[in-house]
DNA sequence: AGTTTGCCATGCGTACTTCGCATTGGACAA
DNA sequence: TTGTCCAATGCGAAGTACGCATGGCAAACT
């Protein structure tokens, strides 16, 4: 059933007369009465009593009159609060981060972008790497934040997405140090006392980076691993805990390194740099979203593996 | 709006899949993918997240699948009370009938044709003569109950009606008798002492073949018109508080004239043959009203002026 | 890595629907 | 009777929705 049905028959109601009804509906009498009687034959049931001036309901009419009304408001009702819905949807700025990057870069990245601006409704979903990617490309968030690196491959096409740096850093092996002042480590270590090594996962970008360095390195490198999380944080709670070596980026493990706290475990030949890159799709997006993106004042960068 | 998209809607987060819920749906995928397409142009907002599997619901389609389940019920729901609405209308068997039909003849009539078959739902007006043609020229009663005399003009074709005498009766004039029995008028009355005529409004048949019977009398009948209603029991009344001369149905009157409540105020000359007949459209008829009409077992009879 | 499978969108030709115009038929009033 | 108003119907044209075939894409399988 079409609702311009109802429409046309609350029309009829009104006016009690068909070409005066079909002209307030902007259409011609033929059309107009056709319509009417197709409602009559969906319903089952003579609605009118043609004939009589002006025309009237039958007892069939006056039980689809309120039906017409309320549908009508109903539906109107509907499609409003849903647009309104939508509208709302489209303007939150949905961002996927890493657990690392969520934690120690987002909060004040993002207060820094609405100190020159305004308040962005904003959602963050912390997920893995590869979840943000998968993220990205459904569209399911509009802004993906990672670590890269030139040589990690990412998959994803520099023709379908772009992407800023919003943070140059750098990962640095960090490690405790012993009574004396020495750290505890050493790189690249020795056969018989090898440094001991908090990695990440190999799914993430600094753990590959990580890996990629070591294995650079080839056989004049002694490590032994310890420990394996995805999570900066993990590693650095186990390495101030004296429990080996990790490469941490330097951005958050500034202030332990100035209090002595923490100590390089290997000289800047061992530091890797690495950038947190805000990666978006080439299509359009929402408004709210695409004005975020306009405000991020450092030039677009898709040189990435 | 289609409530056909509403429903494809539905299918749709049922199955979670376009082609499944086109299937369930007997259309082909490409049409209802478009279906589809334009409810949600139609509502203003995108309703399904394409890409995910099973495909998932937006805010806004969160918001509209409620209102979609609502209107299709109530739509439904008003269909199914309008055609039984129209239904017990058909069912009603509408009559009109004059005063003195509706009082006299009818109940008793009814009562003896559902004696033979079944309670029927019935609706009787009560109007005048004139009206009764009217609400069955436009088809606003089913049958009409009226006295009828082959000189009186009705203005139906018996082309498009056709009728059933449903009671064969008689004029008669009757008035009180006073101490001695005898009748205070006697027809045809005299140049000095007319007699008293309670007369019949012109518009009523009974009116007009009283007034007819009188012109044909001409000038060898004295009559002084002392009192005029429509309504043949005002007549009795009147007449019987001796007011004067009624021409009064045999049939309602029998009691009284045995009784010697009233007598005759004249011989059979002036009696008026007079038929009470049920009258109706030559078009079909509800089918209760068309049972009804053959349960009356007298031959048809169009023989009307 | 290549192939297959499943899924949704789109191009295209056709069949159907709906429209507007013109006209008919019927009721009512002057 | 004629004129007017009103709703229904016939008919040709414009517009719409469908099915088929196909394309593009991603995930699962070999």
């Amino acid at each position: 059933m079409e609702t311009s049905w109802l429409e046309d028959f609350l029309s009829l109601v009104d006016t009690g007369n068909f070409s005066r009804a079909a002209e307030a509906r902007h259409s011609t009498q033929p059309a107009f009465s056709r319509r009417i009687r197709i409602l009559e034959e969906y319903v089952g049931a003579q609605l009118f009593i043609r004939g009589s001036h002006p025309i009237t309901l039958t007892p069939a009419g006056t039980r689809v009159l309120p039906v017409a009304e309320e549908v009508l408001i109903r539906i109107e009702d509907g499609r409003k609060n849903a647009r309104r819905d939508a509208e709302d949807y489209e303007n939150i700025v949905r961002f996927a981060a890493t657990h690392s990057v969520s934690l120690n870069f987002f909060p004040e990245w993002l207060r820094s972008i609405e100190l020159r601006s305004h308040i962005f409704n904003t959602r963050l979903d912390t997920v893995t790497f590869l979840q943000c990617i998968q993220l990205l490309l459904r569209g399911e968030c509009h802004f993906a934040l990672n670590y890269t690196h030139p040589a990690i491959e990412m998959n994803l096409s520099p023709e379908k997405f772009t992407g800023k740096i919003v943070q140059r850093d750098r990962l640095v092996p960090v490690t405790l140090s012993d009574a004396a002042g020495n750290p505890i480590d050493r790189l690249p270590g020795t056969e018989d006392d090898p440094v001991h090594l908090l990695g990440y996962s190999k799914s993430s970008v600094t753990g590959q980076v990580v890996e990629r360095m070591i294995a650079e390195k080839g056989s004049s490198v002694h490590l032994s691993k310890v420990f394996v999380s995805p999570m900066t944080a993990v590693l650095k709670e186990m390495s101030s805990l004296g429990r080996g070596t990790a490469w941490l980026p330097e951005s958050i493990v500034q202030e332990d390194l100035e209090k002595g706290e923490l100590v390089y475990a290997g000289t800047e030949e061992w530091f890797i740099p690495i950038d947190i890159r805000i990666i978006r799709s080439r299509m359009p997006l929402p408004p709210t979203s695409e004005e975020f993106w306009s405000l991020i004042d450092t030039e677009e960068d898709a040189n990435w593996g």
